[in-house]
DNA sequence: TTGAAAGCGCTAACAC
DNA sequence: GTGTTAGCGCTTTCAA
């Protein structure tokens, strides 16, 4: 059974190449090819399959990425630990990243200034070859343009501005938000209040830029008072809401441009005695579980992060084995969103 | 500068164990040596460090755990994607493992019944050499056996029982229940109501049991009717608040045995009008986003999530490289854990 | 305490 | 379409 082996050295446990070549009858390179999408005979490849399967072989990443020279290194830094949105994007990312010879490593950069994070950075460049930059770490200026002056290929997720030099994956924002207030004036809604996000995240902007559009398109005014700003946390949410019902003349839904302050407004609505939706209709965005933690759980947009995650890693690679070629073109990669119809949202109250 | 190689095949772009050799005049195998705390000379590791830092050079991991044949292959496999929770289980994994021969790969298995759990994991052990459980599927039966079975080590996160051949990280829920109660107590609650987890969950049973003997040490008896299940899902709090506030002689505080059931807790009583925590006092469980995504805040127990991650793989590790010993000693991990006072609670209303 | 040789499992390059 | 050769960057083993 065990046949002795020339070497020394102990070996790993795993089935490895050489056998399934053995088995199938051809060469290891052959098998490499088959498993790798390579040019080989259908024949050959049925062939080589059944032995894989067979014997149960999966390659040894480690030693592909090492022959291959390919091995990546590609960080994901991230500022805000935004659960679960960070969650699906981690498992997305190593989805990917476990069948594929990149090693992925995450930093985590708290409440860094300009120069701190400037300084960061520069360390990161000469460790990794590509980097993922969630918001709201991929609109720093400092952040982003202290990675492209290095050389580094980036791609922002879910925001930045492809100006910048670097790559984007990203929502329509602007169609989703106008799709969600379209949403909110086909059930009847015309005063609809809005909740901002960080204004200096231009999904932030491109999103209200779609709620005035749609708005706008159905001959509404927007009304300034009934826009208020948030900056994504739970917590400016409850004051944006406590204002927008405060007024006068209230709006009978709100738009809150993400999940975190739409459960926000939802909380305020019940303490003021209101029923969420008959008598005020709340809408997220981005589906996370901020969206189904509160009740009624919340109508939304969701964003496909593990497909994101997918492009991102896609687009990295590509570009770091492009090293050569001096034009590394930027790409802005634009999934398709879907609104997710929950309880948030009902028709206005009558005599409103 | 560019010495021409003898290689024909393209370089990776990083520095290598040789040019760090090269500048500190030593051969590649001491300052493998000296970066892994192998036996060198205090004064040749200094000379080397120099040098590294000097390259900033980074271990290629793919090489090192190529040659060491210490490849290892680890998933974490999850069932309920409860969001902030799995994030930062991935976040505490993710630094392990990039700075470990370690290749990460995780796995969902959704709504998968006993007979399929059983398959997945006889596939599963086929591909891995080590498997990190959190809750539930820790407490599963099938799944588990099966991977015992196949003598893969499994490290179960935060539950499970030892006595099913597995290794175990988690706090002393005991303990932690018994400490929050006492929280409560200390506070001056007298009638206090408890939302259950899932029963088929140990570290469940065990809050409970903390829970009850605070109470028995303070000389209070525990309603059975103060005593709701739930099974850790926003919905199901839901439920068992609507039970505890709708009762006769409601409980002052509620201690959810979870933060989703805490938190929705806090939204029945704001719609039953009560103010949190003057009117009634909540308290969560595991310090995850929901937490902090609702208001007032929950005081709750934090679990030091990313320090389990680490021991999991550590564990793991060391089992897995001792494979040749028969005897494989189970772990029991116990790690602090932390009582974190936010704003949901307060003494009692007076005249109760 | 240090170095030299050999090879971990795989694939790029180049034949055929 | 397939095989051969020569390493990828590191660490094991063994000798000095």
């Amino acid at each position: 059974m065990d046949k002795p082996k020339k070497s020394v050295r102990r070996k790993t446990s795993g089935v490895t190449i050489d056998e399934v070549a053995a088995l199938a009858g051809v060469s290891p390179m052959t098998v490499s090819r088959a498993v790798n999408q390579g040019n080989v005979r259908e024949e050959t490849r049925e062939r080589v399959m059944r032995a894989v399967r067979k014997l149960g072989y999966t390659p040894n990443v480690a030693a592909s990425s090492l022959a291959a020279a390919q091995h990546t290194r590609i960080a994901l830094i991230y500022a805000n630990p935004s659960g679960a949105y960070l969650s699906e994007l981690l498992v997305g990312l190593l989805r990917v990243a476990s069948n594929a010879p990149v090693q992925l490593t995450i930093d985590y950069w708290e409440n860094m200034d300009a120069e701190a994070e400037r300084k960061a950075a520069r360390s990161l460049a000469s460790r990794v070859d590509g980097v993922i930059l969630p918001p709201p770490l991929c609109e720093s200026a400092a952040a982003v343009g202290e990675l492209v002056k290095a050389r580094i290929p980036v791609v922002a997720i879910a925001s930045g501005r492809q100006g910048d030099g670097i790559s984007c994956v990203r929502i329509d924002d602007f169609h989703a938000g106008k799709e969600m207030a379209e949403h909110l004036i086909q059930h009847g809604h015309t005063r609809i209040g809005f909740i901002c996000g960080r204004d200096d995240l231009s999904a932030s902007a491109r999103r209200y830029d779609g709620f005035v559009t749609a708005l706008h398109e159905a001959g509404l005014e927007v009304d300034p008072e009934l826009v208020q700003r948030g900056n994504y946390t739970y917590r400016s949410g409850l004051g944006a809401a406590e204002l927008l019902l405060a007024h006068g003349n209230p709006p009978t839904a709100i738009f809150a441009s993400n999940d975190d302050m739409g459960a926000a407004a939802i909380s305020v609505a019940h303490r003021r005695g209101l029923d969420v939706p008959r008598d005020l209709t709340v809408v997220g965005f981005d589906d996370t579980s901020a969206a189904t933690t509160v009740w009624p759980e919340l109508t939304t947009i969701h964003q496909p992060i593990a497909a994101m995650a997918d492009a991102a890693i896609d687009i990295l690679l590509r570009t770091i084995r492009n090293r050569n070629d001096e034009a590394r073109p930027l790409t802005d990669h634009v999934l398709p969103h879907r609104l997710v119809e929950r309880d948030s949202v009902a028709r206005p109250p009558r005599g409103r």
